[in-house]
Formats: structure tokens, sequence, C-alpha cells
RNA sequence: GGUUCCGUAGCUCAGCUGGAUAGAGCAACGCCCUUCUAAGGCGUGGGUCAAGCGUUCGAAUCGCUUCGGAAUCACCA
């Protein structure tokens, strides 16, 4: 049923044929034919010159005519100088539309016992703060890029690392009980993230007062960062934390679980999860047993001041710290003990972490010394490296204020959007509040989403918070809009009674072809967005479809057409671009409303 | 300095396994709502695909060089 590997297999026949000579089908280029030549599938045929020693015109004009005569659903063809412009039966076009619509789940590929495992890490925060812009980025791409590799038939594992210790949660902790006050989130109204972001703000602000204050005692300021009492309190709980000290640990679990309540909100809100969540306070140690184990079995080396080190030098790298002189864990030691816990849960097939691109040397290492582990999925591993969301003034510093909040935004989004319909002369107005609330969430968040997954994810992109996100044109809510409009005329349909039986019309416009094949890439699309890890592949695919729908739908009035079989027809074309629509949506974790 | 990534319209971005005259949206201007949804459609203007060289019948796409920008190269995470 694949017409363009039926297309393929018959130019190869057609040469075979006209020039004796076997071509392989990954030669032959098949491609849609340009909005201004007629067609539907073009056949380039520069390659076949040397087989045919003729003129491109005639070489073209040979393979065409071949191919009519032996593929029925060839209706005629032209030649464009080495191009060769097919065009396909209607009659084909209806065929293929019924077998998309009959077939279930249009573009995913099952999951079966026997598919591959794998597993997705994203997300990553640090219990310090609230999420930001930056981490919406992430969590998006995160959610999506595991829909798709489900969607291409695997077994996919949602996983999150959280960074929960370290000197950073202690700089919070510590803050809080000097000028806390015992305030929590309940006594304060403030989401426990949010809380516990302001006493890390509030340690910075009085650790550079105390050195400042030093400074004017005449000290430099790196004995200024040396002398400081307050960071030495900061590191004294640190050491006491990694000792078990009951008292700080108390603090610390209670902090860290108003943060989780926190982010579980944000999470829920963004629309993610996870289907297992890992803590580097559990994995840290884990790490350095690993990372001994290694050094038993020669992996790894030790240094006389007692500090472990790989050589990467023979990998073309450089040498890598992966326990201090003092026993300590450092980042990478972590990932190596995450790794080994992950691997102890699952059969994991294949690894995919997504995570910054500032962070493509650390991986490139962590790959290595994974393999040198015997991790089999080591060396495979994925580093779904993403670009940086850049503000109009350069990159977000919390120290200047410039950090777009993640819950602020998606608030200010979802107002917007009710701003936006209010404006649009109530559309909305027979719906109850709720009903409209509702859509507007959808609308207003899916707007965020998809102008952070259209992007291609290894670009920085820019982001501007003044003119915000538009809603007008590539954006979610014109492929929502779509989605909704297509609802509404299958359910007028519906209460008309149209039948949707039918055979096939006589003849259908280009633009209805041209939808037909649309929906029959699908699947390939979700197959280049599962090997290439590109949400931003299905996104501009389901924009590209809306918009081809939308001018259809402008071009002719679907539910006042006189013709029965015409009209079942672009009633079939409708619902079934709604279904696409809606998968591919979906697939990258954006809702669509039945009506807006 | 080494390594990696990026540079396409005024702006934000597609297109990149080499194919025809490089596409959208925003912004600007001009049309189209008694019709199933105008969050829409149609049109006009806007380009040295950073620059150069090479490979080829053919280069935005592949290779090399140069110029811009970003990231990274910690006993931070």
């Amino acid at each position: 049923m694949n017409l363009e590997i039926t297309l393929a297999q018959s130019v190869a026949e057609a040469i075979k044929q006209l020039y004796g000579a076997e071509v392989s089908t990954e030669k032959i280029q098949l491609q849609k034919t340009r909005k201004e030549f007629e067609g539907d599938f073009t056949l380039v045929v520069f390659p076949f010159l040397a087989l045919s020693k003729k003129r491109p015109e005639e070489t073209a004009q040979e393979i065409g005519e071949q191919l009519k005569n032996s593929l029925p659903i060839i209706s005629s063809f032209n030649v464009v100088k080495g191009f060769l412009n097919l065009a396909i039966a209607p009659s084909y076009w209806v065929e293929l539309l019924k077998h998309i619509d009959s077939t279930e789940k249009w573009g995913t590929i099952p999951v079966t016992e026997a598919s591959p495992l794998v597993m997705v890490e994203y997300s990553s925060p640090n219990t310090n703060k609230p999420l930001h812009l930056g981490h919406i980025r992430n969590n998006l791409l995160g959610y999506a890029l595991s829909n798709i590799i489900a969607a291409n038939g695997n077994k996919v594992v949602k996983t999150n690392i959280v960074n929960d210790r370290g000197i950073h949660i202690c700089k919070s902790m510590l803050a809080w009980q000097k000028w806390g006050n015992g305030e929590t989130p309940a006594s304060s109204g403030k989401k426990g993230d949010h809380l516990i972001g302001d006493y890390y703000v509030a340690f910075d602000k009085h650790y550079k007062a105390e050195l400042s204050e030093l400074m004017e005692k005449g000290l430099s300021k790196e004995e200024a960062e040396a002398a400081s009492p307050l960071m030495a309190e900061a590191r004294e709980m640190l050491v006491k934390w990694e000792a078990g000290d009951k008292e700080v640990r108390a603090l610390w679990e209670q902090m860290n679980g108003w943060v989780y309540e926190g982010f579980d909100e944000t999470y829920k809100r963004l629309g993610v999860d996870f289907d297992k969540i890992y803590y580097e306070s559990d994995t840290y140690l884990v790490g350095k047993e690993t990372v001994l184990g290694g050094l038993e079995k020669g992996i790894f080396y030790r240094r006389e001041d007692e500090s472990v080190w790989a050589d990467l030098t023979g990998d073309g790298l450089d040498e890598k710290l992966l326990l201090r002189s003092d026993g300590t864990s450092v980042y990478m030691t972590q990932d190596i003990g995450t790794a080994q816990l992950r691997f102890r849960d699952y059969p994991i097939d294949k690894m995919v972490y997504v995570v910054g691109n500032e962070q493509n040397y650390h991986f490139q290492v962590l790959s290595l010394l994974l393999d040198k582990l015997g991790f089999s999925w080591g060396k495979g591993l994925v580093h779904f490296s993403y670009g940086m969301v850049e503000l109009p003034e350069g990159k977000m510093k919390s120290r200047e204020g410039t950090v777009v909040d993640a819950d602020d935004l998606m608030d200010e989004m979802i107002n917007t959007a009710r701003e936006t319909s209010e404006e649009l002369g109530g559309k909305l107005s027979d719906l109850s509040a709720e009903e409209k609330a509702e859509i507007n969430r959808i609308i207003g968040l899916g707007a965020l989403k998809y102008f952070m997954l259209k992007v291609d994810a290894r670009r920085n992109m820019l982001f501007n918070p003044k003119e915000s996100i538009d809603f007008n044109g590539n954006t979610g809510p014109f492929i929502q809009y779509t989605y909704a409009r297509t609802r509404s005329i299958g359910r007028k349909a519906a209460e008309a009674g149209a039948k949707t039986a039918f055979t096939a019309p006589e003849s259908i416009s280009e633009k209805e072809c041209n939808i037909i094949r649309m929906l029959n890439e699908f699947p390939a699309v979700v197959r280049q967005a599962g090997t290439d890890y590109s949400p931003s592949g299905i996104a501009n695919y389901a924009y590209e479809l809306a918009r081809e729908y939308n001018q259809f739908y402008h071009d002719y009035s679907i539910l006042r057409e006189e013709n029965e079989e015409t009209k079942a027809f672009r009633l079939l074309l409708t619902d079934n671009v709604g279904k696409v629509i809606k998968t591919a949506m979906n697939l990258l974790g954006i809702e669509v409303p039945e009506r807006m």
C-alpha cells in the first residue's frame, strides 16, 4: 500500500526494461512535485543519463511512457528538462484516504514485549530554585521526545534525576534558619519551590554584603571569599549533611519536600510526567563504589595525592577527575552512579539524556567511561543536546533579575489566551466559565509549547517576553484552531445526517490530492522524528498540514456541496486531517480543544 | 589557543541523505465575514542562503579556508 515504494519499484523495473541495467531503489529520487508544475510525484532522471546515453528530456519521456503502461495508478505524466512529473489517478487517492481512515493509530508503531527499552532522562532540576524558561524547553523536549520514541515502537521509561544535595541547597537551608522565622509554604502562601528560591537569593544577598564589608577592611576579593563566615557555615552544613547529622538531614528533608510539592505542581501544569525519579543523594555514593571498582580493574588510576582519574588521551580527550583527593565525588561520579542504579532497575537498551549543549563534553566523556565500565548502552548513549533560550538582552541571569519564571510564564500565556478570545467577540459565549477556562488553558499552553518545540532543538533560540508569543500564523493556536474546525464540521455533518459511505468522486482537486499525500506521509514523518530525535519535524509538519487544510476549507463549502459523493469524500478528508493533527500534537504533548 | 555547534528576508524560524524560479509566520500595505469558526483566506513589496575556493550535469545543502556569534576545556554542579 505504500505509494512511494510502489513507484520506486516500478521505476527500477522500467529502467531495467529500457536500458537493461539494475538500479538500486535508493538511487531513485522521487520527490513531491513543486506547486508550479503539474503532477504529484517527480522523478529526477539525471542519475540515469549514463545508462540511457540520451538527453535528459528523451530519457524522462521514455521512462514516463514505460511507467504509464505498466502502472495503472499513473494517470498522466509530463517532462520538464530532466524532471519527470507523474500524476496519480484520483481513484488511487481516494483508496489511500480510506486506508488511512481505517488504520488505527495511523503513523505509530505498536509496542510489543520484544520492543527495545529506551530510557529518557530529562528535567533534572536543582532543588534550590524554581523552574525557569530553560527548564521549560528541557521538559517539553524531553516529554515530546519520549512520546515520539514510544510511537516508533519502543518501550520508554521517562526518568528524572534530581540534584538534591550539595552546597547550593545548604545555602538555602542556612538562610532559612537565619532569617526565615519558621516561614513555611502554608504560612507564607508561597509555592514551596519559590519560597526556597527566595532564601537562596537571600543567602546570596547577605554573602555579597559580607564580602564588600570585608573588602572595605582591605581584603582582596579572594581573601574575602575565603574569610566569609557565611560561606564557612554553609560548607560546615554540607559536611554535617554528608556525615548524616540528624538535625541537618531533617531540615533538608523538610525543605526539599516543599520544593517537590512546588515542582509537582509545575510539572502537572506543563503536562509532563516521569515513570521513575532518581535522587543524587542516593546515587553519589554508588558512583564512588563503581569508580573504585573500575580502579581495581585497572580502568582508572590513582595519583599520589589519592585522587582518582581516567586517562582518556587514547580517545582524543583529556584526563578526567573522578574522585577528589579527599575521596568525595564530582559530577561525573554521580552520573556514573546514577547509570549503575538505572541498569540495576531496568534492562536498558538505549539511554537518552536531554541536557543542554553546554554539557556536550561531559557526555562525550560519560559515554566513554560507561563503555569502559562495561555498560552495554554506554557507547551508544544519546545526548539530546539542545540550545539555550536567550532573551533579547542576552542570557538569563538571576543576578540581573532577567530570569523568566516557569509558573509566571504559564500564567501569562493563559491570561493572554483569555484576553484574546474575549477580544475576538465572545467566541465561547455559550459555554460555562469552567469550559472557557479549560479551553483558554489549552490554548495558552499550546502557544507556549509549540513555540518552544517548533525550533530545531540544537539551535539557541530567542524568546522575547515583551512581545510574548503570537497566537496567529505558525503557532500552536493556529493548529488547534484548525483541529477545532475539523471537529466542528464533523459535528455539523453528523447533525445533518451526512453519509460517509461513497464511491469515488469523478475527480478531485489538486489541493485534495496534496492533503491526502501529506496524510500519507505522516508515518514517515514520525519515523524521521524518531531517528533524528526531532520534535520540530513533527511540529512543522502539523503546521503545514493545518495550513493546507485551511486553504482547502476556504476553497470549498464542504457541507453545502450538492454532489453527495464529493461531499462525503470531503467530510472523510476533514475527519482524517483532524485525526492526524491530533496525533501529531499529542506526540508533542500539546492538547487540542474540541472547539475554540 | 584546542574542540563542538550555529550564521537563510527588517524580526522569529523552516528547508540541509545535493535537484526545477530558496519557503512560512511576524511586521508594512491592499482586498475578503447575511456562508460549516475571520485565532482565517487572498494579494503586493522584501534575499549576495556570512564570504571565498573546491567537488558535480547541478550546491543554501557536501569538503576546505576565512570572518562573525555561542558553548566548553575546574579537585563547581
